[in-house]
RNA sequence: CGGGGUGUGGCUCAGCUUGGUAGAGCGCCUCGUUCGGGACGAGGAGGCCGCAGGUUCAAAUCCUGUCACCCCGACCA
């Protein structure tokens, strides 16, 4: 079998994941986030996908296959050929027809379905895929974690009316549970923002790992959980008692020369971040909205685009803010503006009073500036960045932050995609509707490298069973030794007849070569014939735990389901 | 897309500053010794020094361009 393990690997792979599959000769890179899977890797992506097909085919969804290439026309009408952006890979037929590469499934499975099913005696439907994936990332990274052809499980279902769509959103909820714990893995499902798929209610399946991309928001007394990027900040309904307004000094303008950020102006003015207001100029679908937030608090993209209820969102750019506020930015501020916009305020700012805001002029600041009294906000709106520590929205509790590996997605889209594909179904009174869809996603290839992250040591890789390339690796310790190779060949055909898969290291390597790749690649159990295999004698050891023993070659068929159960301890 | 870095036998890297016959370790092949935690000795195979121009008597080395890959950031179901 072809396994090349090595013994280093360069410096740029980073992650345990990748560094370890390269070791471990599972993944060989072609091209920038791209893999060929070798032996070993592609047998855990098949275990992998059997857990997940064993669950989606429990809960009623069908499976099927569509094709990577996707025609350029299904994507037009969404729109997506437009706005899905440079991540999508496209190319041309012969006759100079626009392709794609599927980075997802909604327009070829919408288009599917609008074809074939017309009437609501057909519906709920749901039917899944596993395949390959293609997204032109900015920048592919960490081995299978994030790369730019990978295998993905994209599942679809269709329905009538709300409640049924509730139904199987819960039904994949659970199966996801059910995939993710079977797979031997420590993980959280999040409320998330459902990015450019579109949709109202979604969460992230996360797997937790120090080396995730993801920051995870969790409560420590209830079992509140969000991804930071929509977390929401509880706590903010009683407002603070303050001074009446006769009682804070008027407005004053103070030269800050150069002072552009919070952390200069602090310094200049000798005060605390918190006693700042933030002004930040977005871009909201073109138009200029201030935002303001409390100096110590960061404005959060998401919220703004949710609080607003705009589709796009972004940073104004410096010509905007020039305009705007008449001042580079750094020193814009809601008092003063050279334009009317609309004005956004985190709920924190509505305690602020007396405080340090820009001046819309260069190098300039003001001080005492309060809500209401001296500029009015427009709407008041959870629009900054949880901070660990902040109040719990469900229970007051304190949110505490952890990192996290996406491996799942879970949307319900409502009719985005059948409404702008003209997918619809008859109903009872023979009225027209459109499909009303849920969307649900796994990196199966990712999940394979997320195990890893979570399952390894100093030695290599320690894999649950169920996603283990191998359940056994038999070593022959020294197979120029006539008992050990007759041994262990007797043995292999026995383990296999019993139906076990068994990786048999027969290799003419010395022990110790044996014994550190079979750390390495990280089967859960290992049986070495060696030197009393004159006696019928064989070791065990279990990979995890590293607890070993001897047994009689006779027993060890009948052993081997009992020390099974005990890999994954 | 911005910043930084690297391309030299299969792998990990040195050599480049200061141009002058392409190196080491690991791996691979042969023989011998060894044989339970990455053995030892002897012999051997293997490289257009990423690619294209330029400078020079002479370029892995200097210059220009280009491509690929990696890292940080931004972005991203």
């Amino acid at each position: 079998m072809l396994i090349p393990t090595l013994r280093k690997v360069g410096a740029e792979a980073e992650m345990a994941s990748h560094r370890l599959m390269l070791r471990a000769g599972m993944i060989r890179q072609l091209a920038a986030g791209v893999y060929t899977y070798l032996p070993l890797a592609h047998r855990t992506l098949y275990k992998v996908e059997q857990v997940v097909r064993e669950e989606m085919n429990r809960i009623g969804a069908q499976e099927i296959l569509m094709p990577a290439l996707n025609p350029s026309e299904l994507w037009r009408e969404t729109g997506r050929w437009d706005t899905y952006g440079p991540e999508l890979i496209t190319l041309q037929d012969r006759h100079e027809r626009d392709f794609l590469l599927g980075p997802t499934h909604e327009e070829v499975i919408t288009d599917l379905l609008r074809n074939e099913v017309n009437s609501y005696k057909r519906l709920p439907m749901s039917l899944y895929q596993i395949q390959t994936k293609y997204r032109d990332e900015r920048r592919p990274r960490s081995g299978l974690l994030r790369g730019r052809e990978f295998l993905m499980k994209d599942a679809y279902t269709f329905h009538a009316d709300r409640e049924t769509l509730d139904q199987a959103y819960q039904g994949m909820y659970h199966a996801y549970e059910r995939i993710f714990t079977r797979l031997g893995l420590d993980f959280r499902a999040v409320e998330a923002d459902s990015g450019a798929i579109g949709g109202t209610e979604n969460h992230e399946f996360m797997v937790l790992a120090d080396s995730g991309e993801d920051t995870l928001t969790l409560c420590d007394s209830c079992d509140y959980a969000a991804n930071i990027e929509t977390a929401r900040v509880g706590g903010h309904e009683g407002e603070k008692s303050r001074p009446v307004a006769e009682e804070i000094s008027t407005v004053e303008k103070v030269s800050t020369p150069k002072a552009s950020t919070i952390e200069q102006v602090t310094k200049m003015l000798d005060i605390s971040p918190h006693r700042l207001m933030k002004s930040l100029l977005f871009d909201v679908d073109g138009e200029p909205v201030l935002v303001l937030v409390r100096g110590d608090h960061e404005a959060n993209e998401v919220k703004v685009k949710h609080a607003l209820d705009a589709d796009q969102c972004e940073l104004a750019d410096e010509a905007v803010v020039q305009r705007v506020t008449g001042a580079p930015s750094g020193f814009a501020g809601p008092v003063g503006l050279k334009e009317k916009v609309r004005i956004i305020a985190d709920h924190a700012v509505r305690d602020l009073f007396d405080a340090v805001t820009g001046a819309n002029e260069a190098d300039a600041h003001l001080l005492h500036v309060t809500p209401e009294r001296d500029f009015q906000v427009d709407h008041f709106a959870d629009v900054r960045t949880v901070q660990e520590g902040d109040p719990c929205p469900h229970c007051g509790g304190t949110l505490r932050f952890s990192r996290g590996i996406e491996v799942g997605h879970v949307f319900k889209l409502g009719t985005k995609y059948s409404e702008a594909m003209q997918a619809t179904f008859l109903d009872r009174e023979g009225k027209e509707q459109p499909l009303i869809m849920g969307c649900y996603g796994i990196g199966i290839s990712r999940l394979a490298a997320a195990i890893i992250e979570q399952h390894h040591d100093d030695n290599g890789i320690t894999w649950p069973l169920t996603a283990a390339p191998f359940a056994v690796h038999l070593i022959a310790v020294n197979m120029k030794d006539e008992n050990q190779a007759r041994l262990a060949e007797q043995l292999y055909g026995q383990l296999v007849q019993n139906g076990l898969e068994v990786l048999f290291d027969d290799r003419q390597e010395r022990a110790g070569v044996k014994f550190k790749d079979s750390d390495l690649i990280g089967i859960p159990l290992r049986i070495t014939v060696g030197s009393k295999a004159a006696e019928e004698v064989v070791e065990y050891k279990i990979r995890r735990s590293g607890e070993s023993g001897h047994l009689s070659a006779q027993e060890l068929s009948n052993q081997l389901p009992e020390l099974l159960k005990q890999v994954d301890g």
